[in-house]
DNA sequence: ATTGAAATATGTTCGTA
DNA sequence: TACGAACATATTTCAAT
């Protein structure tokens, strides 16, 4: 992991361009501009140096999973067990599309991954058939979540 | 929570046009037009069916904590001692800026969260000073992510 | 750091196929 | 659905302050 070691100062202006797109990326900068008062040029000039240091990671679009049926959202623990399989155990997660998220932790276990699965049954089988089948995994504790309350980034 | 029933059928090129976006909010989408090789009106009208079904739920800016100084993630298993408390639990969950998610969730905890501090000391004060004064919160169990190997959206 | 202006590129709507 | 044309906006760069 790369430790990021940049400087930066952001004043109230840089903090209110940062809202704006965080909130919808698709924001014209020219109507930010006539939102804070300043010129475009300007907010653009602005947003080069945030990027420059890396504070913008990028920017995307948020679908619906459940739209495409995806319902639900899981943490599964996952024990592994030998430390230096981990690697090939992430680059088997990797694999699974139906896999978000996937952190080695402390604690009781090797990894903790989040899965977005359409149902149960599809859950289940995410678990038993590619979960478990994975080398180095001895076991797995699951955690449905039955509805997400809180979903946002760190403010600015 | 809405349950979502909307039927839509996604083909190839909304395929596209949705990998785009999500790669990058801010693609215009007359170069995507020109990728796929249709008008850039098709590509408004197909967004806009896109969006109409709420497959698109936004777009935002992704933004990297750690150039803030937020660098120590950890998940947060909390046991509340009334389940009639969990409302107002999250409610004040709400109101730590460091609480990332929030999941109700099967099994042991009654909650899960996410939450993001500078370094150990920050997360350990959020810990007893926040989220151990909430009301109805008996223990916690803290896993810290050393390291995030996955982070994405569902396929599309 | 900020501006306005100019050049280029994009977003959006609409009539038509 | 898709197209092209027309119009409205936005992005980007630059010289000047």
């Amino acid at each position: 992991m790369k430790v990021v070691n940049e400087q930066i100062t952001i004043d109230g202006i840089d903090k209110k361009i940062l809202r704006a797109l965080m909130n919808d990326a698709r924001t014209p900068i020219l109507s930010i501009a006539r939102e804070i008062g300043i010129s475009g040029a300007a907010i653009h000039q602005r947003l080069r140096k945030l990027e420059d240091a890396k504070l913008i990671a990028g920017s995307k679009f948020i679908i619906n999973p459940k739209v495409l049926g995806y319902k639900t959202m899981a943490f599964i623990g996952v024990y592994l067990d030998k430390a230096m399989r981990n690697p090939d155990a992430v680059k088997e997660l990797e694999r699974i599309p139906e896999v978000m998220e996937c952190h080695y932790t402390t604690g009781n276990w090797s990894l903790l991954i989040k899965i977005l699965c359409k149902d149960n049954e599809h859950l289940m089988h995410i678990l038993n058939h590619k979960i478990q089948a994975i080398k180095g995994v001895s076991r797995t504790e699951t955690f449905i979540s039955l509805d997400q309350q809180i979903d946002r980034q760190i403010e600015v």
